[in-house]
DNA sequence: CCAAAACATTTAGCCCGCTAAATATATCAT
DNA sequence: ATGATATATTTAGCGGGCTAAATGTTTTGG
């Protein structure tokens, strides 16, 4: 296997992540949001309540991460953050209306990008895809 | 197709590329070097004397990002900017010695991430890997 | 020739994500 | 019961990436 072709893999990888990234962004920015703040609303649309740490777990990232999101998100009433009674360490997050009612428009957004990637990929493409994919991910950890 | 397949196409790319920029910043800070400034420092180890224009267009990113990863660059003392001569708005960049000698180490890196991620991944498969991602990539565009 | 438009870069200020260190609370072991 | 340790979160500060606005230089059109 030439090294040029898994530059190759690795610079599309690249490109694609950071061009879709900015296109959430610009797109969710209609909704007052930043990107990577619709996955923790993902998560809480599950189901909330749950502490800043299980965020960083689901999220795969740092608790100051989510302390920033976390903030941002209750600043502008999307989200609220009430101290656990038993545990006085702990912050539990809740959705607020306005965090709920966000579903709907994200989902509509993430569909929207998806179809565009997508496009002109056939379903049994999709599935291999799928498949490489999740073999890559779990080469990493 | 189901909209939980594309979701998982997405995800998967999200986490890959979450991932895959962590551990490269991880391993590059070893040459005192963050991520993304790999990239950068590759377009001029093609050729160098380049403007920042050109980098922003290699880069794909805007021109205060291109600013700010070319100052921390100089500051380290892997690139200079130079002034052209006869377009005094324009900055060339040009690679030092220690610039130039990050080629290996990173080239090195690459290689070793590479195929971590594409671990068990035959050869007709990263040929169809490669395929379906510079379409994708198309779509984006 | 000179004012207006175009262009390259910079500055200021966000958010995402990080690390290191601080803070606050809970638990554990003596 | 209390000092040490563990856990959850926050603060401070950095770099990548962005936008909006400022600065400085060049080109252009009347």
């Amino acid at each position: 296997m030439e090294i040029s072709l898994d530059c190759e893999i690795r610079m599309s990888l690249d490109k694609i992540s950071a061009k879709m990234r900015r296109d959430y962004n610009e797109n969710l920015r209609e909704l007052n949001l930043y990107v990577g703040q619709d996955n923790l609303l993902s998560r809480l649309w599950t189901s909330d309540g749950i502490t800043q740490m299980q965020l960083c777990e689901h999220l795969k990232c740092e608790p100051p991460t989510v302390t920033n999101m976390v903030k941002s998100l209750e600043q502008n009433g999307f989200i609220l953050r009430v101290r656990d009674k038993k545990d006085g360490r702990v912050m539990r997050i809740y959705l607020t209306d306005e965090g709920k009612k966000l579903e709907k428009p994200v989902r509509s957004r993430w569909k929207q990008q998806q179809e565009k990637l997508l496009n002109s990929i056939s379903d049994e493409e999709r599935l291999i895809m799928k498949d490489l994919l999740q073999r890559m991910e779990k080469n990493l950890y």
